[in-house]
This record gives C-alpha cells, structure tokens and sequence, in this order.
DNA sequence: ACCTGAACACCGTTCAAGT
DNA sequence: ACCTGAACACCGTTCAAGT
C-alpha cells in the first residue's frame, strides 16, 4: 500500500523503541515480539527491518533505553539520598532491577551475534552507569590509595550484580535469603573496609 | 503410527533430556527446540509432552543434569586441588561457567511460570551446589564465630556469580576486566577476612 | 523512497486418530 | 497404552510488488 509517513524515521525509531520497551517490561525477552511492536504502532513487518536492520538492533535500542533511565535513577538517589551515598547507590542499583526485573534481565539475556558491533551510542549509556559507580567509589577510598579503582568498580558492581541476579531468579527466594539488598550491602562495606573506606554507617 | 516401544519409559526420558543438554550446550536457550530434540531422539514432536508434560520440565531436567555435573566438578577439585579449598572451590565454580557459557546460563535464563512447582528430585540437586560451598565456608571460619555462615554462604555465591555472569555475558570484556576469576577470589577473601578468616594464600 | 504483506522456514502446544 | 502427525497460532526474516 506504499507509504504512511505519518512519522519521520526518527518519529518512527521513536515510537517503536517506546512501544518496544513496554512491551518488554510486560513480557520479558524470551516472549517478546517485534511483529506485535510492529503490529502496535500501526506498521507492518517488515518496517523492523527497514528502520533497524534487525531485531537484535531493535532490543539493543531497547536495552539502552533502560540503562539511561537505571543511570538517571541512580544519579537523582544520590543527590537526594543524604550521606550514606555508597548505601545509596547499592540501594538506587537494586530497586531499578527489583522494579523492572524484565527489563533488567533483558539486558544480560540479551546475547549478541558474534559479529554485532555495538554501536557507539549504546555503548556510551552502558558506560555512563559505570563511570558513576567509579566517582563514587573513588570518593570513598582514602586519598593516598593503592588500590586500582577502576578494577576495584567493576569488582563491586559484580558483587551487587550477582546479588541482583539471584533476588530477580527467586534463586533468593528459594535458598531462604529474604534481604538481598541488605546483604549486598554487607559485602560492599566489608569489600570497601578492606581497602581503608572508614564505615560511619 | 502407533507404539514404538524401542525404549522404555525411563530410556526415553534419559534419552531426550540427554540430546537436549547437548543441544542446549550448543545452541543457548534462546535458539534451544523441542521440536529439535524430538527429531534427534526418533520420535515425532508430540512425544515431549507425553513424557515431560511440556517443554518448560523438560528443560528443568537438563538444567538438573547441568547442576550434577557442576557439583561433581566442584568435589572433584577440591579433592584434588591441594591446602587453598576456597581458592579450588571458587576456580572450579567458574571454570563450569566458561567452559560451559550455554548451561551455565541456561540454569538462570529459564524463568519458571508462576504456577511451576519445581520436582523435590530437582530441587535437592540445586541445593547440593549450596551444600559444597556451605561446608567449605563454615572449615574456613574460626570456631567461635558469630556469622550466619548459611547466609554468608549465599551471599558469596551472589558474589562468585556476580563475577561469572558478567564475565560469560562479555560485560567484564566491555569494561577492560581481564581477570574475573582473580577479581572475585580477591573479594571473596576480603569478605571472609572480616569473618575471622587467616588468609594463608 | 518508503512501506507492504505474502512467502518461507521455523516455533510450542494440542488432540483426534491410528496400532 | 503409547505414539503419531496434522492442525493451530504464533515466530523472525526476506523481498518482489505496489504507491
């Protein structure tokens, strides 16, 4: 039937990445659709593929969508959260994942082809979550510091990860843990008290 | 057709759970078919659900198989691997993980339906895994400790996984990380030290 | 140039019909 | 009783054909 042009190409990225993201948070990776994004936004098949290039495009649009709102969460904790800030953090990092536990495991679901290069947008907003971790960490640790926090970072983010992980599987659940957050918490401080960080809390 | 009765009921269910943990290792959930196995083992799709009731416990069994063997490998280490039983324990917790990348995700990709009540058998040989670690934590610790070592026990397995999942999902590659294994042995031994643990590595 | 939608090769799941 | 395989309602992906 030939053209719409109801929306412009980035009107129409726009709308499918949005219709996409609800719909991800409701269904999870392992059911989502893209003909039923398609299907919702009033468009056909085969516009995936011509806007995208691919589904595996449109899901890493998708992903990057909800790092930019984790990081956004992340840094409006900080600045209203008070003293405590690394407890701020674990507890900003857990809640989106708690909160949107579809979304999130979509993120490390989501594998891409071998030959998918990411593109450099996308890998911007991923960083942007670490680079926030990083400054607070670094605040954290006493001046003189040997330790490498870069290192040190991604170390810890693991460690909140893993526990994010098993809380949103129900693995928790079903090994007994009922405070997730609280004992990420706990390994956070110990990890930090092992590298000269003085627990006020 | 009608009855085939190459196989006992028992022989074909070890049949397909054993071609499809073989498929699930090469293709990943995500690319993982019923269908597949089915056609693999001789038998028509419908066969599956006569065995297993659906795909869903079907893919609990070989998720089951894969805990075994993960289990089989932590004791075979650490019987083998000399004074450091943490440090064996911890290797051989991610040595599955990468040698195994499809499985081991598997375990945490495949989210159970809300109204799926996993088999006790099932549920006993995931818990096995938590036993090993449990045993080696409370060795480790000195007699008069106050910890929640059940607790602790899980929470460093948030932590190894942590190190794990970021590490077969690529994430640690992204972030310049080339050593998750160092990484989370590092942080395990700084968690126990502030339980009392003597660090003779 | 942009978008369609039929076509293709797959899925998971069900169930009447065969032996 | 056991197993089949057609039927159904979905997928992702491609591409000739329309406007």
């Amino acid at each position: 039937m030939g053209r719409r042009s109801d929306h412009t190409r980035e009107e129409l990225q726009e709308l499918l990445v949005s219709l996409g993201h609800v719909l991800l948070a409701q269904t999870g990776l392992a059911r989502f659709s893209g003909r039923e994004v398609a299907k919702q936004a009033g468009y056909s098949v085969g516009t995936i593929y011509n806007v995208f290039g691919s589904l595996d495009h449109l899901i890493v649009a998708i992903n990057s969508r909800s790092f930019e709102i984790w990081a956004q969460q992340l840094r409006t904790r900080l600045d209203t959260g008070g003293a405590d800030r690394i407890g701020s953090l674990v507890a900003a990092y857990f809640d989106f994942a708690q909160e949107n536990p579809h979304l999130w495991s979509a993120i490390y679901e989501h594998h891409l082809p071998a030959d998918f290069a990411l593109p450099p947008q996308d890998e911007e907003r991923r960083a942007a979550l670490t680079g926030i971790v990083e400054r607070e960490i670094r605040a954290a640790l006493p001046d003189g510091s040997t330790t490498d926090i870069a290192l040190l970072t991604r170390s810890l983010i693991a460690v909140v990860h893993g526990h994010c992980s098993l809380a949103v599987t129900g693995s928790f659940a079903l090994m007994g843990v009922d405070d997730p957050l609280g004992c990420a918490l706990a390994r956070v401080r110990e990890i930090l008290s092992a590298h000269g960080y003085r627990t006020s809390q």
